[in-house]
DNA sequence: CCTCCACGTTTCACTTGATGAAACGAATAT
DNA sequence: ATATTCGTTTCATCAAGTGAAACGTGGAGG
């Protein structure tokens, strides 16, 4: 999504900055006042509040008795349309249950999306307060963690670091996000090479040495590849 | 949404505008060319297609390589942190559940987003194909439903009809959608008043006569009020 | 009770960004 | 080859967006 430094320019045109609105909501943030609004994004607050009355008309956002604005349930109705048509989640589903069921391991799929990475499917086999992510929570790619750093590879400007992590065809990361955890992460694409995003497993650091990671990752390529996907493992 | 007929006058102003062409997306036409957009919109091509990229480049919609446009992962995370921000979904959740284990039948709950009803929280006791629905689904009001019609008599411009169905507290449906199934509407609010959506108990209609549907409604009645709700009933 | 402050909201003259008819290019069908 | 049917680009025109300032309002503090 767009620059979090307030004073990055905020685009032109309403429709853009509309949109660029919407970036500072998260679920850190999920209620943000008028002047919070303006003044995060830089905007005149007479402009943001003609936008987001306009995104309140059509439910992308809901304006709170107290004045504070939240996202709306129209966004909920796209969600499930998106769930729906990108079949490739759909295909995904079916792998990531059977993977996080032979591992007994979480099991995620997360996409890039601007500056983060959303998480399209899971499987949490421990219902650890600590790694609880639920399906369509999103965190920035700066956060780190296996996932954000295989995103980065594939999808930015190459330089040698993504080019090494591309070639080895895992990342695995340890603490990068909190302390006790480790996971790995594989990038998973079409057959016909389209890339879609990456598989992760995660758990608790000392139950997963790089050997088990490793193996696991193994096993996540032959899933996923008897659903028409492709890994560099595979 | 938006008026469905193709030759309503559309909005004016890019953001109205692409919020209305977001509306003419449906589980049932989650792909949508350029050029159905415009006609169905009465946009003018060269004004949908900048709309169109737009909200391609934040990801409200993908492109996909036939050039057809369908919803994309941004809703996902703000569909998040709308369930999250909006506790009241949370603490329906709990009592949902609760009310589906106690009368073994699928309850739901629903709310009024512009011309539609979308589904916020269920718990689908039974996987019949014929009736399932996911979280975020959406469906037209005019296709009628217990839920559709308690909606529409609680959002509406009041005429007599709504006005006895909000004074009975409940509407039963039979057939409405599907012939062989029967539900039950319950409207919910806050304790001080703010109207929030319909509780729904669906299931086969040969096992539900009206006696048995009014019961439930009781059952929905006490537990909502449980978690701080209220409702006619209760 | 009055004043001040911090909000959201409205106003309005200015101008920038949106508009859409038409031309264009590419791909597919005839 | 020729005709269609898409998406995309162009550009003169002008509607819609802009933002500084004024306004209204509710709450905090004196």
């Amino acid at each position: 999504m767009g620059k979090r430094p307030t004073q990055a320019a905020p685009p032109t045109g309403v429709l853009d900055r509309a949109l660029y609105l919407l970036s500072f909501f998260s679920q850190d943030r999920p209620y943000l006042q008028l002047n919070e609004i303006a003044s995060l994004s830089g905007l005149d607050k007479a402009t943001a509040l003609r936008a987001l009355k306009i995104m309140v008309a059509w439910e992308y956002l809901i304006k709170r008795p107290d004045g504070a604005y939240t996202p709306g349930p129209a966004h909920l109705r796209m969600a499930a349309i998106f769930r729906q048509s990108s079949n490739f989640v759909q295909r995904l589903e079916g792998p990531i249950m059977t993977i996080s069921a032979r591992i007994g391991q979480t099991t995620s799929f997360f996409v890039r999306s601007g500056a983060d990475r959303v998480c399209l499917a899971r499987d949490n086999v421990h219902r650890d307060f600590r790694y609880y992510i639920e399906i369509g929570a999103s965190v920035p790619l700066q956060d780190g963690g296996a996932a954000a750093q295989m995103l980065l590879a594939w999808t930015d400007p190459q330089n040698e670091a993504a080019h090494r992590t591309k070639e080895r065809g895992y990342y695995i990361s340890r603490g990068e996000r909190n302390r006790h955890l480790a996971s790995i992460a594989i990038p998973v694409s079409e057959r016909d090479g389209q890339f879609l995003g990456v598989v992760t497993i995660t758990g608790m650091a000392v139950d997963l040495d790089d050997a088990t990671l490793i193996e696991f990752a193994g096993i996540v390529a032959s899933e996923v590849a008897r659903a028409g996907f492709d890994t560099p493992l595979s």
